[in-house]
RNA sequence: GCUCCGGUGGUGUAGUCCGGCCAAUCAUUUCGGCCUUUCGAGCCGAAGACUCGGGUUCGAAUCCCGGCCGGAGCACCA
């Protein structure tokens, strides 16, 4: 009976795991890598794999690699290879070690002949539309069976041969109920320049290759790979039993969908080429600088990929949950301000003489009032939102109620109780003072507008909450206009 | 077509391995109300889900079979 209670009780403490779910194997001196291809800066999809490996790391204490894949010359974007490395650093994330797999073309070599003395690997010279015949059909090529010192002849020629004329294959299984699995390319020539090689190699690792000699050797323990790799996977085993190595833990999760961009990074980047993009931190664009200059916290993503966890299932990204949780996060941080879009100059007609030139204060954020406060200056003059400026009572924030008619807006009174009574709406308001600003919006378009006179204490990266506007981030200042980002509501 | 993998509210998740404590968790969202010189925050309340059909069982989100739907792979890309 009493064991029983006991068993309960341990049953219950392996549940509520908060977040990520405990890794499979050993917790010992994990080492776990991100590793991306150099094709573009970091975007949402990316920070699928990076959160989940960054995290594990931290919660085990082990080791991190970045590993740049750069084994395909065509896919290589140099400026990436500068830029990944700032995102993961925004998302909190520092690499123990970063490797390029453009550093270790000999290491390939050698695992390769290696895999050529075993008998593991052959050259091959069919066409690749003959193979593919064989294959489809079980049947090995010619060149499966030849002897190990024919396969060292051609590997030692490769270099010469013209590209497309020769691959080195890993022996699977010809009958391999997967056709993808039978017999897959290990090595290629490409003729094509590297941005960090030049033409110094012809001999190209393929994807599978590379990465599995490279997981093994930088000595992974835990492998989180994206479902579309999971027949890769599985030709990889192929690679490891040859070799005699330990497999390790290989953790597939699901594709991540982001509502609204369906952007790919090659498809970003034509558009920045051909002008429709500003750039890779256009506001439309899902890459993560994107986000970031939006005002977007790194917290949220890191937040929102760790529940998503490794499972297989897709999920899909919405940003109205993005937005919930930056506003969480921000709405007590941030300062609030007043922003009249689309500004519309009212003259208040008989406007007493008292109210003109008040000076009025409202604090920086209502709920932290040591924050200080920002003042301005009210006056007969002063600018409403567009928006705004219909027919009727409205009161303008801490100063006066007016009553609007046409064109005709006459001051009506200044107590608070009397706008309140008849439930106007109170709006924010500027007046001669003000900075011009301007605000990018998230579909890229522009609201001009009006800050009030303090927002000259901004600093750039700012993000700040103008009343009943939004959230936003101060990205410049040009010619004396301030340009923001607009986050969400 | 072949191979493989998934399917819990609008979205993301917990629970599924080891069936009962699940008339299903939490977050976001939406809608009310209160409060508040922001349409923010806060407080209170509400809405909303186990893909379908069989089977096993006293009992199924959970196990089995089948359908449906969705996704991925089927390269000398990663």
């Amino acid at each position: 009976m009493e064991e029983l209670g006991v068993q309960v009780e341990e049953k219950k403490k392996q549940k509520k795991e908060e977040g990520l779910a405990e890794l499979p194997g050993s917790h010992d001196n994990v080492v776990m890598r991100f590793a991306p291809n150099p094709s573009g800066p970091l975007h949402i999809g990316h920070a699928r794999a990076a959160v989940p490996n960054g995290e594990y790391v931290k919660r085990y204490n082990g080791k991190l690699v970045l590993r740049i894949e750069d084994t395909d010359p065509k896919r290589v974007y140099e400026p990436a290879y500068e830029m990944i490395q700032e995102d993961l650093k925004w998302l909190g994330i520092i690499p123990d070690e970063v490797v390029y797999q453009s550093d270790r073309f000999e290491i390939y070599y050698d695992i390769a002949r290696q895999l050529i003395e075993k008998g593991a690997a052959y050259m091959c010279t069919c066409d690749g539309a003959d193979f593919k015949e064989l294959k489809d059909n079980c049947k090995p090529c010619p060149h499966r069976d030849q002897s190990v010192e024919e396969n060292l002849k051609l590997w030692e020629e490769f270099p010469n041969m013209e590209a497309g004329s020769a691959v080195l294959r890993v022996k699977t299984d010809i009958a391999h109920k997967n056709p993808a699995i039978r017999d897959w390319v290990a090595m290629r020539i490409v003729d094509e320049e590297h941005p960090r090689l030049g033409t110094k190699y012809r001999i190209y690792p393929m994807m599978n290759f590379s990465v599995s000699v490279d997981d093994h050797l930088l000595g992974m323990t835990h492998v989180l790979r994206g479902k579309d790799h999971l027949a890769n996977s599985e030709k990889q085993k192929y690679l490891y039993d040859h070799m005699g190595w330990d497999i390790p833990e290989f953790i597939h999760y699901g594709r991540l969908k982001m509502e609204d961009i369906a952007l790919s990074t090659s498809k970003a980047k034509e558009g920045i080429e051909s002008g429709e993009y500003s750039g890779w931190d256009d506001p439309r664009l899902g890459t993560l600088r994107a986000i970031a200059r939006r005002g977007i916290q790194p917290e949220v993503i890191t937040q929102l990929i760790s529940e998503m966890g490794v499972k297989m299932a897709d999920s899909a990204l919405s940003w109205k949950k993005i937005y919930g949780l930056n506003r969480n996060i921000i709405e007590q941080k941030v300062n609030r301000y007043f922003f009249v879009p689309e500004p519309v100059k009212i003259d208040i007609e008989g406007c007493p003489d008292e109210e003109i030139g008040v000076e009025i204060k409202r604090h920086l954020h209502p709920d932290f009032e040591e924050r200080g406060e920002r003042t301005f200056v009210f006056e007969k003059q002063v600018y409403i939102p567009k928006k705004d400026y219909k027919d009727g009572f409205v009161r303008l924030m801490d100063a006066v109620n007016i009553d609007i008619d046409g064109d005709d807006v006459k001051f009506h009174s200044n107590s608070f109780e009397e706008a309140r009574e008849v439930r106007a709406k109170i709006i924010q308001w500027v007046s001669d003072d003000s900075i011009p600003a301007k605000v990018v919006m998230d579909d890229a378009s522009i609201v001009e507008g009006l800050c009030e006179a303090d927002c000259k204490d901004l600093e750039i990266g700012d993000v700040v909450q103008f009343e009943r506007f939004g959230f936003a981030r101060l990205d410049s200042i040009e010619d004396g206009e301030m340009i923001f980002y607009f986050a969400h509501k």
